[in-house]
DNA sequence: TTGACAGTTCAACAGATGTAGAAATCTTGA
DNA sequence: TCAAGATTTCTACATCTGTTGAACTGTCAA
């Protein structure tokens, strides 16, 4: 994690609309088959409008912390709980120290 | 943890300055007698100004991610390791389910 | 090819945030 | 009591952020 990172994603992640996305997609993005939801589905789940819940994904997306696949018109998107869980753990483990 | 306070808390470690002083502050709160470090000397080893640090201390301190106490004329400040590390682990927690 | 759908980008704006200088507060040592 | 030190509070300001309506882009179905 290089530095000033790890406050990106912090800081990505201590917002309230982007914690809620990526709360909602976390249980979609796992397992054998991750299933992700659609853009439209995650704003109408959390009541943003869609440009709103764009600007989010964009910066979530421009993290890594979500990516994205398109299916049909719809854009799906994940949770990448992988990187999210090194971030944390890594300064879990710096704070443990 | 309350609704919103995983927000605040990681929206608070998600600043680069406040980050810092957490990183600064966490070796020097922990073990059998921590020792902690006096504002001026946090805003020195940062290369902020003492208002700026103040601003951010006041923060944290409303977060109780901090915690401070006199020492003469200074004031002492530690992190709050046990509640940081709560909100992170409930937080990967809840992801890795 | 065209109409409708899904989502993003653009433009604009209000409000929040981070910063520093100046002033105020609090504490101590003489 | 008083002067100096440590820190906070006040004030002001530039910048960043989150939101929205309007316009645009890409995709599919008929």
């Amino acid at each position: 994690m290089q530095a000033g990172e790890l406050a990106g994603v912090l800081g990505a992640l201590g917002q309230e609309t982007r914690l809620q996305i990526i709360r909602i997609l976390a249980p979609l993005s796992k397992g054998k088959a991750p299933v992700g939801l659609a853009a439209g589905q995650i704003a109408a789940a959390l009541g943003v409008s869609p440009p709103t819940l764009s600007f989010h994904l964009k910066d979530l997306a421009l993290r890594k912390l979500v990516v994205q696949k398109r299916r049909g018109r719809e854009l799906i998107y994940f949770a990448n709980l992988a990187l999210i869980l090194a971030a944390l753990g890594e300064f879990v483990g710096e704070l443990e120290i």
